[in-house]
DNA sequence: GCCTTTTATCCGAGACACAAATTAAATCTC
DNA sequence: GAGATTTAATTTGTGTCTCGGATAAAAGGC
């Protein structure tokens, strides 16, 4: 928390006049002003502000009939034009890019089913700039229109440093990306976990809105946690998101079984390659066709598939067990694209979550699937950009830091 | 986040200068000004409003001489008589109480060497009760004088509701101790978790100080879990502490394992029983003298003493890895007064926690030992109810919440 | 005894929130 | 259809806060 001024104390309320806006849609100045129990004064007076900047505007009179009897109240909603962002997605087997406006409804969108993992850092780089360009240029926008842009990616990221500590889809560590990219296209770039844009948009904009705590549990070719606690995302001490794929489930010897050797997509793909009877080399190259197959073959019947994604969802499931006595969310949603949406993976998970709770939290949590959509996550890069321009005042300082004292007192010691 | 107000403001810079007189004891105005980065004018005022309501008081000038040339300051410190609080620690085998005044000295503590460990609720509270009368009474207080009680105890601790939810040494479940405290008393008492008493004081008198991120682990009868992170105790969405004991540590059929199963004194000593030959039932009896035993032949080089004793490690070991995973603390304190201070369990928690590192973590976390001190977790009693009384602002009233909305118009729907 | 230096306070300006009064824009009533 | 009624939004005035600059206070230096 910084030391307060005016100064902060108009940023506060002007956030919470625009995520009052945002999240109840076109309101009126009073509902504003009940909403955040700020006077009417103050909120028209920061309204008038808001307006000022072209950052809302007035919805068109009209377009809400109003039973009432006095004075019709004018709604107030986001401006779509006041700021255009971009959302960028690496995947290892495909480059995504979506345009989005103010209200982080996407422009335009643009995949590149390119398989990168492996490429270098540049390389990489290259083709972002490339979509990028590409994909803001057929939204009939100009790079210097944009105001910012947000790059998930799966793994370890430094979200204040703009750089990825360790990812599957690079070689290298420590990538520095976001100065990168920021370079090359001249407008400021953010670095962030792809399970943590998924988990800002559900919280902004999808099963979690009413919730300040939940989990969401990427399933897919590697794992991802994120981490919704008290309205913020949670990241560790290092400011790094936990890894998911690095916890641990049981110990094997002196060394140990981390949830990434069981739980993933690719682990299950390399303990089914015998079962698929195709030599396994197939899976390196095409794994969304292996991972297909098996799951085609667990649901027709075959026991052994059916076994190896129920051991994944019992690995996932201790692991979110764990998380749970930890974190007490009200909430899990486990997304992904394949093996997250087998039934047999997602009965395993929650009958072992379910076993494994203890007794003093039993039904705090319930477990919700969520099918991957390339829209979710890009409203959240879009909401993870627009969340600075709003400017919520105090996730930026974090708590209460005194700078170091410098003595006064010539040739004093302390 | 509450919405802000000039009131606020002041509250926020009041709670600044508050704290940094604590945290760098006795400060002049100039140096609090350059600490808090607040103009010299505003600590002016503030402190002269705390000098007003005596939480302030000058130090007797000419107690530090000052090598300068001008005007001398004045160092201002926080008055010891400015509130005095009560700190109570409720363990298998003893009720501990201490009498604090605002700096958090003791000024008077009594232990009362009772096994209360399935005592009933209203038997312990009638303990209490007279502990805290003495306690008060030999300081030379009255109750009257008391501005606060904290009771920390182990298990599962609604702060908010002043709930035990369950606990070693209550038989009864969801115990209001908190409630029934402050009736008998007259006075506000708050109830948490001991493990977060002693996490608050390392924080703000111990191997902490510099810290806002670290756990504590106590290994003692029971096991206990204390967060800090970003400078805030950790609480799960329900606002309860985590359990270290409900942490699953591996498989075992269709159930699991838990931590108080295999890494605590309890669960050693009853694996010990045959180990100790003397028929088990003793440990139910004198589990101290027991366990002293065991660490005794440990240390003499009994190697099946040893080993239950590593395994107890490795079990704690293999959760601590989980726990640096997730909030990679650059330190974590092992406090307890038995088994957590043997050579044999802490080498082996050491050594576990260093091989199941993932490679990105390897050196985040040292990991320390701290004897288990009757003064540390009073002292943390204390700071927790100072804490309130200072106020910050912030942490009690958490994120942005919006008030449910009332329709104005009659006869709207929404 | 006067000057210099450092600390603390006083004074006025600027920003803000808020309550009360006022204006605005509709519907209701007769 | 003109005035009353009702609800929404703005204007006005007051008090609180922080802060920069001027001023007073309290020492040592000379």
């Amino acid at each position: 928390m910084k030391t307060a001024d005016p100064e902060l104390m108009r940023a506060i309320n002007r956030f919470h006049v625009m995520d009052a806006i945002r999240r109840f849609g076109p309101t009126s100045r009073v509902e504003i002003s009940q909403l955040t129990e700020m006077s009417p004064t103050t909120v028209s007076a920061i309204t008038a502000a808001l307006l000022d900047d072209r950052l809302i505007i007035p919805l068109q009179v009209g377009a809400v009939r109003d039973a009432g009897r006095g004075r019709p109240r004018v709604m107030l909603k986001l401006n779509p034009d006041a700021a255009h962002v971009v959302g960028v997605k690496l995947a290892p087997d495909q480059i995504t890019v979506a345009v989005t406006n103010f209200c982080a409804d996407i422009l335009r969108s643009l995949s590149m089913p390119i398989r990168i993992d492996r490429q270098t850092a540049a390389v990489i780089a290259d083709l972002v700039e490339d979509g990028v360009r590409r994909c803001v240029s057929d939204a009939g926008l100009e790079l210097a229109g944009v105001s910012g842009i947000c790059v998930g990616l799966p793994g370890v990221v430094e979200r204040s440093a703009g750089v990825c500590r360790q990812s599957p889809i690079f070689r290298e560590r420590d990538v520095p990306l976001g100065a990168d990219l920021a370079f090359r296209l001249g407008v400021p770039t953010s670095l962030d976990s792809d399970v943590n844009l998924v988990a800002l948009a559900e919280h902004w904009f999808g099963q979690a809105r009413d919730l300040n705590d939940f989990l969401v549990v990427n399933v897919d070719r590697s794992l991802g946690l994120g981490i919704l606690h008290n309205g913020e995302l949670f990241r560790g001490a290092n400011g790094l998101g936990p890894d998911l794929g690095d916890l641990m489930v049981r110990r094997r010897g002196d060394g140990v079984v981390r949830l990434a050797e069981v739980g993933s997509e690719t682990s299950v793909l390399g303990e089914a390659e015998a079962l698929l009877g195709d030599g396994g080399q197939r899976a390196e190259v095409r794994p969304e066709r292996e991972m297909a197959l098996l799951l085609q073959r667990a649901q027709g019947g075959d026991a052994r598939c059916a076994d190896l994604l129920a051991a994944a969802g019992e690995a996932v499931g201790f692991a979110v067990a764990n998380l749970i006595t930890l974190f007490a969310p009200p909430r899990v949603i486990v997304s992904g694209r394949a093996m997250a949406t087998s039934e047999c993976f997602i009965e395993a998970l929650r009958k072992t979550v379910a076993a494994l709770l203890p007794a003093s939290l039993a039904d705090v949590s319930d477990i919700v699937v969520r099918e991957f959509s390339e829209s979710v996550w890009a409203r959240g890069a879009a909401a993870m950009t627009l969340r600075e321009l709003y400017g919520a005042p105090w996730s930026t300082t974090g708590p209460a830091q005194l700078r170091e004292l410098q003595t006064s007192h010539a040739g004093e010691s302390s």
